[in-house]
DNA sequence: GTATTAAGTCAGCATTATTGACTTTATAAG
DNA sequence: CTTATAAAGTCAATAATGCTGACTTAATAC
């Protein structure tokens, strides 16, 4: 018997449920996950001319109220043309105001109007009662492990991304 | 002061930190992890000519070998017309074997070639690793949380779905 | 023998993303 | 002041992935 064998009786692989088909299921339930997550916006939004993109331009629009276009771009991780066509829609429908910029006039300041502030109600209303619910039957430790294992899913890059614009 | 003020001096709510802004966190978390969990096997893909929903199956035949194309549209939840470009291409390109149904020869039973392991092992190892190094920084007790949070968020009527082809 | 089921196909369309090539306006650098 | 750079916006073409509707073929069920 070797010693490799003698000395390695509980892997930290094992005490973390490792194996690939614990690992496999782990990476089945997050696609499943995501798409009940997704599900209740995508719903509301086939009652509008929406789709997933204009939702997370509202998302973010009234997170980062007064965000550059330039931002946008970089935490969509999307092209300029791709968020063109979306972004002129909800300014033209009365749903995001494009301000522009005190300081440099190049930019252009985002906002959501009252418009657009109602409809990112409604579709966060669902989203944030799917969650409840989901954290509530888990319980907070549960919470606490969920939020820290997607952190360390997410790209460092995308990490650092937020960063830079939450700091702003 | 009324009743109701005096008798809930911390709420459930507040314990499981559901605050809207929290449950926005909880949100945004689940977009950018999903987007980081997507990016190694996009990449990988594109070094191809297949997509995300080339993956998807593959990953599902692999996971439920000698599956019905009936069993794998119920589980992405497209329809048989959004599946069939993308399965005649897999079968074309031989890296999926579709046989005939030894009990009812209607059925379609769908494999992995050696070509589709070479394949799926490739874009779930690249997968399998940032799983594995998320677990290992946020520790035992977080995955246990994390795949009850998860579980929770998904529609009952995919954990049902899952059960039953899970049960065959 | 007819109805139903499983699989597959064709055509047309929508959404969301891409790249490439520009324009306009405003700021920065020389 | 002129030129270079930067932010935003636009047009055109293309790709991946989904949808609906309308069928066909083959096999099983009643």
């Amino acid at each position: 018997m070797s010693d490799r064998n003698r000395t390695k009786p509980i892997s930290m692989d094992a005490m973390l449920f490792l194996t690939d088909d614990q690992l496999l299921q782990g990476i089945e339930l997050m696609y499943f996950a995501y798409k009940g997550f997704t599900s209740d916006p995508d719903r509301i939004l086939q009652n509008y001319t929406y789709g997933r993109a204009h939702h997370r331009a509202i998302h973010f629009i009234n997170r980062h109220k007064g965000l550059k276009v330039n931002d946008l771009l970089d935490i969509l991780g999307i092209t300029k043309q791709s968020l063109n066509r979306v972004l002129r829609q909800l300014v033209d429908d009365d749903l995001v105001d494009s301000r522009i910029g005190t300081k440099d006039k190049r930019e252009r300041n985002l906002f959501l109007t009252d418009k657009g502030i109602a409809l990112e109600r409604e579709l966060s209303d669902a989203q944030r009662k799917r969650m409840r619910a989901a954290y509530r039957a888990a319980g907070p430790e549960a919470v606490q492990g969920f939020r820290l294992v997607l952190e360390k899913i997410m790209d460092g890059e995308t990490r650092q991304r937020l960063q830079r614009i939450t700091d702003t």
